[in-house]
DNA sequence: AGCACGCCGACT
DNA sequence: GTCGGCGTGCTC
């Protein structure tokens, strides 16, 4: 054989298998950088990860193709990377190369990104004392630092409420880590606390600091993604994704408020940050520390079982007791506002302090009926009532953004005690700027954010006392710090606790446990006003309580009840396909071999139709598989995948969700 | 996932 | 008679 050398290259493509090309052996082709290969029928070039060397042509393969050009100057992933892009692909079942490009920023050159100017030699001091809890929590964290577990991943968990002083502990463990000449990954959820963690870590880590965030280009995250590369002890800071963070030495990975669903991608690889740190920390012999006021059911349960070491924090720094949390009933209330709320926020203005109003979802109103002939107005190519935006004058999908003219009547049967009922975000601002013309209201969701650009100009404004009453979705939620508010309102806190999910209350819980937590964090009188219209209902009354066990204790009782996780595993499959009956045929055929590849001690749920049907045109269906242990259920799965590929009925889109987030 | 090759309806 | 629909199979 003439000069030459075999290279194994995955692609991005659903099919787990890899393709052999030839390179030159003296040439730049090495495992970890990516090249263009002519891949698939006619001249077709496709960028390919170069995962293995080998040392001779696979057995019975002629016409081996050549790499056309190798476009790293240097590796931008190695053999850890791979193993755990096999991990991935094996557990979330999908492509090497799926994996591999969830990994690794898609930049073709890494970009200089703009200097900070950070310079600092040697950590800048952190302020203040920590509190006996803090200095508990630390300590033992530290201790394992210094000696990480031999075999699995030792994991914290820090448990308390918020302005208990978390992120300090976070912050401390992080320099005991570097110190030690160790990396340090720091995940925080999407959009919200990047920007807010990541100036925090730069003026404590200087130039010890890099940041992943979703403003940055693809070769701007490459640059630091290469940064992290060279070895130097580092603490990277991002979304999901930064899990990959190459850095050497890896000494401990923190999730910051690791409820969060961010931390589960939505797309393929449908992978969970969580899952992703626990296989990393215990590969790499890191250790793994999380936090959160309202840890997800998974993290509760291994909490209660001692797999995790929950360190609890359960004072607030500021002094101040936890604010007092009033639920109010909504039920016969005109309008969206109590007057027990309404009442708060002149209280709140006269103090010359600020309120949020808080409710998960946008719009003026959710949905038109018809009183005579039951009429609803459903979008076309979604099964989802359209959401009426006054401001906008048009009723929208808030799936597939098909919208049309809101009617005056009843369309079917002309009737005029037609109309939309149900509020949002749009008809809050409305009241309030109604109810409080003097005072300065500003709504943050989605729409508003997408007409006004940007939402840190928004959060500033509050926070600099531009404006009165902010209100919103989620955006306002989440674990941002503002020292001038005194009063949360939550407009509905129903919203969403009666969804066709097994975790509808576990959100709803969460969302309002942390919503509350925005009152009063630097004055010692935080108000909480919980409006609902179920004043009976246990979720809503324990998370006004902020009594988190107690959730737990009702909530897990009922998932072991219902065989759901955290007490089982599942995969979900669903067809979809323009076409129902295709749908339908797709979901059978998956069933039928199921039946058949099913485990002991698993069950199937369905075929059944996916609680919303009809998205974007598509008819879905689902099979929801369940059983004790991951492993056997795996197998079932791609089995029947496999056979399913083969069979010569017409198919379906399938789509394949490990440990899914959502039913819906 | 793309994309080419291949076998059946409405157009000049 | 052809243009083109998308159904199916493959990619070193």
């Amino acid at each position: 054989m003439s000069s030459g050398a075999w290279f194994d290259v995955a692609f991005d493509i659903p099919a787990d298998r890899l393709f052999t090309y030839r390179a030159d052996e003296k040439g730049e082709a090495e495992v970890g950088r990516r090249a263009l290969a002519p891949f698939g029928r006619g001249a077709r070039e496709e960028l390919g990860f170069i995962v293995a060397r080998r040392d001779a042509a696979p057995e019975g393969l002629e016409n081996i193709k050549r790499l056309r050009r190798v476009v790293d100057k240097c590796a931008v992933f190695d053999e850890r990377d791979v193993s755990l892009a096999k991990w991935i692909a094996a557990y979330y079942i999908c492509g090497i190369g799926q994996a591999l490009s969830a990994m690794i920023p898609s930049g073709r050159r890494a970009s200089a990104i703009p200097s900070l100017g950070g310079d600092l030699e040697g950590f800048s001091a952190a302020p203040l004392a920590l509190s006996d809890e803090q200095r508990a929590a630390l300590d033992a964290i530290s201790a394992r630092i210094a000696s990480p577990p031999a075999a699995a991943a030792a994991m914290f968990y820090l448990y308390g409420i918020t302005g208990s002083g978390k992120t300090e502990v976070f912050l401390r463990a992080a320099k005991r880590a570097l110190e030690a000449g160790k990396s340090v990954i720091y995940l925080v959820p999407e959009i919200s606390l990047t920007h807010q963690t990541a100036k925090v870590v730069r003026e404590r880590f200087g130039a010890a600091a890099a940041t992943l965030h979703s403003g940055m280009t693809p070769s701007e995250r490459l640059a630091e993604w290469s940064r992290a590369r060279e070895g130097r002890p580092m603490i990277v800071v991002g979304p999901r994704s930064a899990v990959f963070a190459p850095v050497a030495r890896l000494g401990m990975i923190v999730i910051d408020e690791e409820h969060d669903g961010s931390y589960k991608s939505g797309s393929v690889p449908r992978y969970h940050a969580r899952q992703a740190a626990m296989r990393r920390c215990s590969a790499e012999g890191a250790i793994l520390v999380m936090g959160s006021a309202t840890p997800s059911a998974e993290a509760w349960k291994l909490m209660a079982e001692g797999g995790i070491t929950r360190l609890d924090l359960t004072a607030r720094l500021s002094g101040g007791s936890a604010p007092a949390v009033k639920a109010v009933s909504l039920a016969g209330v005109e309008g969206c506002l109590t007057e027990a709320l309404k009442k708060e926020i002149r209280a709140t203005a006269l103090a010359g302090r600020q309120s949020i109003l808080f409710l998960n979802r946008r719009g003026f109103a959710h949905f038109f009926h018809c009183p005579s002939c039951g009429y609803s107005q459903i979008c076309r190519r979604c099964s989802v009532s359209l959401t009426w935006h006054k401001s906008r004058g048009r009723a929208i999908c808030h799936y597939c953004g098909y919208s049309e003219a809101p009617p005056a009547h009843c369309p079917s049967c002309g009737s005029l005690e037609a109309g939309y009922k149900g509020f949002g975000t749009e008809m809050i601002e409305e009241e309030v700027r109604r109810s409080f013309p003097d005072l300065r209201v500003r709504r943050a969701d989605a729409d508003s954010t997408a007409a006004r650009g940007s939402l840190e100009e928004t959060l500033e404004a509050f926070r600099s006392g531009l404006i009165d009453v902010l209100l919103g979705t989620q955006m306002v939620a989440k674990g941002l710090n503002f020292p001038g508010v005194r009063l949360v309102g939550v407009v509905l806190a129903d919203a969403g606790l009666h969804l066709p999910d097994f975790r509808a209350a576990e959100r709803a819980f969460s969302l309002i446990v942390q919503v509350a937590g925005r009152a009063g964090r630097y004055f010692p009188d935080g108000k909480v006003i919980v409006q609902t219209l179920r004043m009976d209902d246990p979720t809503i009354a324990r998370a006004c309580a902020g009594d988190v066990s107690g959730f737990f204790e009702q909530e897990l009782r009922h998932r072991r009840d219902l065989g759901f996780p955290p007490y089982a595993r599942v995969i979900r499959l669903t067809a979809r396909s323009r076409d129902a009956s295709r749908a339908d045929a797709a979901i059978h055929r998956l069933a039928v071999l199921l039946r058949r590849l099913l485990p002991a001690g698993a069950d199937m749920l369905g075929p059944a139709e996916c609680p919303i049907a009809l998205v974007n045109g598509n008819h879905r269906r689902q099979i929801i598989l369940r059983g004790k242990r991951m492993g056997p259920l795996h197998g079932a799965a791609r089995a029947a995948l496999e056979s399913y590929e083969k069979g010569k009925d017409a198919r379906a889109h399938v789509e394949v969700d490990v440990d899914p987030v959502s039913l819906l």
